[in-house]
DNA sequence: CTAAAAACAATTTTT
DNA sequence: TTGTTTTTAG
């Protein structure tokens, strides 16, 4: 091999390099944050095919989310244009792919659609009518948890829920959900395992034909995942899986870190690669992180390095209240507009205060939003029609659409419909037929009003381009014309969200097949979020802690430090805690230059104004960073807000402002009687500190 | 069936 | 406090 054909090495670090080259036996790649692991995986990539010899079309990449599979193609192609052969999906995509192809062996209808949370939950609430939203809602999440272990309804499933009726809950709706031929995100990884556990000769093809596999954000993966792996490995596959246990975040999603933890004995002969260099953060800012995910038990273990240099020490900021927490990070951004900074927090209840000041004062922002597009009310309402056309036995979505715009075909009406077996066994179509030619007058013209409306769409998706058809389906219904009135009634974009679903729709070819494939790119991919805000130069970045993953910036702002809020209260176990302090792991590894760690002494939450303890997390900061802080120039008086004091006449007081006039400290005390006093210090003996936090 | 009133919670969320 | 869901009245 001569150094020429191998140019794409260059500038790789030996680990890397060696993570690159290596072949031969599963390989696990412990990349920490910020080590170039997306370079690694691409490079490798391109190396498999360039120098290693294996046909593109056998290579499988698994990404986590959908944007992240499009990075990864276009980087890999970036390198090597036969890149662009690599099959490079996420989990999911994956399975919904390899059902496609096997959709009779998975016992379903050719063109099923994917139910998200939502649906699941509609579909449990229309077994069970009677009971409580929130009953269903923890039926249908522990539903979702169970799929995510791999496990079926005939299974022990003591682990995932204690209700005695659960198991019976679990069955009824699998029961109801293969009857009416769809799926759930669940069943894109389990079905596809199912059938190539009773399929030999399937697994088999598939072994055949990907030789390769690459698994990115291993940590994060769930049992069922896992599983699906390990039925695509046989012993001639080439296995590399990358992670980092230290940033496992998703357990509540199901997310298992034993799967990294255990990878080499699931798969034996596996080799280990390190990737400890950092090319992200400065020096202090790693020997914080990793102070505080030293605390975690049961990690592989890793220690990141910089050659970056010391940078800036990172630095606990006490405030009074979220206000003061908010005009801090305004000042820090008004002190350097030209860094890019985040704010990082827990919940997002935390942003509003934020935003609301960054309003008033003028300052650009972007909120990194929870609100995904195809989770809008308009656009499923949309779907809803769609996937109804494809699956006309499909009742979740025949229930969301039947009265939507009211067409007076109200409960009773849609219960009458459904109890038709045909609306089961055949097509709810069939259903509304009998149901029309029962009825007289005004009752039977809105059921066949509403049957020749699906006739009308049917003709126009055989003739139309997709888009156009999209377009005729919002119009037809008379979605358009309701959401026009919401918009015009609150002031949303509903309609613009329903003019962009119907722009997306044109790259799709006519036909119920494009049709199917549209559907499917618009329920698989929560990627379409848009950022909301306001526009502006460089804006400040409102994200929640989960959201930054993968993400990064000059100076990173995480608020919020307080028991209760973060670590989050509730459950105590010792998981939990450890997840939460790898979730705070991940949020100071964001930073390239600056971080700071701020918490009020007391909070307005959930109405209350309440008042908060310092997070036991910042005990775990390094003890320069807890020094540092403490002896701020500014703040040497000693009389920082927050900090308890005692006079002879008011009693026992906490600081709650403290300014500076002429020089002098002035401070505005609130009284444990109620009163709020203001004192100089300097002047005022008789005010005495009792106490200030200690880290 | 709609609209107003009352009651009732309140994480994180790649697919 | 807020947003959502359920109940009640019209």
């Amino acid at each position: 091999m001569s150094g020429s054909e191998l140019w794409y090495l260059e500038g790789l670090n030996p680990e890397q390099e060696e993570a690159v080259l290596h072949v031969g036996s599963p390989l696990l790649i412990l990349a920490g944050a910020g080590s170039g692991k997306t370079r690694v995986i691409t490079v490798k990539i391109a190396h498999l095919i360039l120098q290693e010899r294996i046909n593109p079309y056998s290579i499988l990449a698994v990404t986590f989310t959908n944007k992240a599979a499009r990075e990864m193609q276009e980087r890999a192609i970036r390198i090597c244009p036969q890149a662009e052969q690599v099959m490079i999906k996420t989990f999911h995509s994956f399975g919904a792919w390899f059902l496609r192809r096997n959709a009779s062996l998975a016992g379903l209808q050719s063109h099923f659609s994917i139910y998200d949370e939502e649906d699941s939950l509609a579909l449990l609430h229309s077994l069970y009518p009677n009971r409580e939203k929130r009953q269903l809602a923890s039926l249908a999440f522990s539903i979702g948890r169970a799929k995510d272990y791999g496990l079926l309804p005939g299974d022990s499933l003591e682990q995932i829920s204690w209700d005695p009726e659960f198991p019976k809950a679990y069955q009824r709706y699998e029961e109801r959900l293969r009857q009416i031929g769809n799926v759930d995100f669940g069943d894109l990884i389990l079905r596809p395992l199912e059938v190539m556990q009773s399929h030999p000769e399937v697994k088999q093809r598939i072994q055949d034909r990907f030789r390769v596999i690459l698994v990115d954000e291993y940590q994060d993966s769930n049992v069922a995942q896992h599983k699906l792996l390990k039925e695509l490995y046989s012993p001639d596959t080439y296995i590399c899986v990358v992670g980092d246990d230290d940033q496992s975040i998703y357990r509540f999603r199901g997310a298992e870190v034993g799967n990294i933890l255990t990878f080499s004995e699931d798969f034996p002969g596996t080799k280990m690669i390190r990737l400890e260099q950092n090319y992200r953060s400065t020096e202090n800012i790693l020997k914080t992180a990793s102070e505080v995910v030293k605390n975690n038990r049961g990690r592989l273990g890793k220690v990141l390095w910089t050659d970056k240099g010391g940078g800036k020490e990172p630095e606990i900021v006490p405030c009074v209240d979220q206000e003061e927490e908010a005009r801090f990070c305004l000042e820090l951004i008004r002190r350097n507009p030209e860094t890019e900074t985040a704010i990082l927090y827990r919940i997002n209840a935390q942003s509003r205060v934020f935003e609301t000041l960054f309003i008033r004062e003028g300052i650009p922002y972007r909120l990194v939003g929870t609100l995904r597009f195809y989770e809008r009310e308009e656009v499923k309402d949309t779907l809803a029609y769609l996937r109804f056309l494809l699956n006309p036995k499909d009742e979740v979505s025949f229930r969301r659409i039947a009265n939507k715009p009211s067409r007076g075909m109200g409960p009773a009406t849609v219960e009458a419909v459904l109890s038709h077996p045909e609306a089961a066994t055949e097509s709810i179509l069939t259903a509304v037929k009998i149901e029309a030619e029962k009825r007289k007058g005004k009752a039977e013209q809105i059921l066949r009003d509403f049957l020749s409306l699906c006739q009308h769409l049917y003709a126009c998706l055989e003739k139309e381009s997709l888009s156009r058809f999209v377009e005729y389906t919002i119009r037809e219904t008379g979605l358009e014309e309701y959401h026009q009135t919401q918009d015009e009634i609150a002031g949303s974009q509903k309609v613009r969200n329903l003019e962009e679903l119907v722009n997306a729709a044109s790259i799709y070819e006519p036909g119920v097949e494009g049709l199917s494939r549209f559907l499917e790119e618009v329920e698989l991919d929560a990627a379409r979020t848009r950022e909301e805000g306001q526009a502006g130069e460089n804006p400040v970045t409102l994200i929640t802690m989960h959201n930054t993953k993968g993400l990064e910036f000059d100076r990173v702002i995480i608020t919020g430090l307080e028991e209760e809020l973060f670590p989050r209260g509730g459950e105590e176990a010792e998981e939990d805690l450890e997840e939460e302090r790898r979730l705070f792991y991940v949020a100071i590894t964001r930073a390239r230059e600056e971080v700071y760690f701020t918490y009020c002494r007391m909070r307005r939450l959930h109405g209350r104004l309440q008042p908060m303890e310092p997070s036991r997390f910042l005990r775990e900061l390094p003890l320069s960073v807890r020094e540092y802080s403490i002896q701020q120039p500014e703040k040497n008086d000693g009389f920082e807000p927050g900090t308890l004091v005692y006079h002879e006449e008011y009693g026992q007081g906490m600081i709650l402002r403290r300014w500076y006039k002429d020089a002098v400290t002035v401070v505005l005390v609130r009284f444990e009687n109620g009163r709020t006093a203001q004192f100089i210090p300097r002047y005022e003996k008789r005010l005495e500190k009792v106490s200030r936090d200690g880290f």
